[in-house]
DNA sequence: CTTGTAAGTTTTAAAAGTGAACTTAAAAGT
DNA sequence: ACTTTTAAGTTCACTTTTAAAACTTACAAG
């Protein structure tokens, strides 16, 4: 199988991992959660070779999840900004981050979160949008849309 | 960077994308949750180069998300079997799944989900920890653990 | 003793990634 | 007026990874 055919697939993960579906893509999107908007910041920061930035951008910018703005219209300078589809990805790293702190941080994680609306240190966690209850992940199963009747498939 | 240098990093997202920071091994794991136990099931289901395959189920072997039992002492056949690190991996793929599916699909997403603890259909989204609201992506701010007074640093 | 099946390994070609040097365009320094 | 600097890329030569197909090993059944 080949990555542009990922794009065509019924599966929303695989059809996801056709936008985000690689490394550095993540780390970019990790900067832009940071307030990184800039290509130089972005290489400085990540260590990124330019062609692989500047791909990486432009491909997060044709999906529609970050935006390029001239910031000085006399000169070529731009901010790559998030859209909401940009942040509505954020959970997915969120998640990434949780389990790597769990399982492979050396001590204590370098970083925290804090909820800004309430104020407090926060580790997000899914929850049933049906029950409210904290969700075990051995817990979910995934059927069929149209079929009343599930199988052992798949989310 | 290298993609061996991503192990040393800090930062936990830099570590979980070493372990699980490439398309096939996430799709590896999606037929892991969907039940899949064995070689050539996950094989034939995903056509992935059987090389690729043994090499993902090699490494998450190696970082104990999956372990490879024997299930037939007389005959060399394994089963593949997630442990709970594996499992706890799984709300990664759940946010993807949740996000693919509002932005990417065509019309109704093939699959949905069942918690089975509360027996209906769930759409699982992160709430912060301390508050019980439903996390808004924008409102997640990150912070060097140890220093109070945090900039506009990153999760 | 040939065929089938599970779980790989090897091989060769194509694709993607890497690092360094080059480009463009405007601005700021001397 | 010229040189340097900064931002944002692009191009080029080289290495690594992936893809698809063929080959291997081990055992079992007919």
């Amino acid at each position: 199988m080949k990555w542009q055919e990922l794009n065509s697939e019924r599966c929303s993960i695989a059809r996801a991992l056709y936008v985000v579906g690689d490394r550095w893509t993540i780390l970019v999107l990790r900067e832009c959660y940071r307030g990184v908007t800039r290509f130089d910041k972005f290489e400085s920061r990540l260590k990124i070779p330019r062609r692989i930035l500047s791909e990486r951008l432009k491909k997060l910018v044709e999906e529609g999840l970050l935006v390029k703005e001239q910031y000085q219209n006399h000169r070529l300078r731009f901010d790559y900004l998030l859209t909401d589809k940009g942040w509505e990805l954020r959970p997915v790293l969120l998640s990434l981050l949780a389990w790597g702190d769990k399982y492979l941080a050396e001590g204590e994680p370098p970083m925290s979160l804090r909820h800004e609306a309430c104020g407090h240190v926060t580790v997000p966690a899914l929850v049933c949008s049906a029950c409210g209850e904290p969700v075990d992940p051995r817990e979910i199963k995934s059927f069929p849309t149209h079929k009343a009747a599930p199988k052992t498939e798949a989310g």
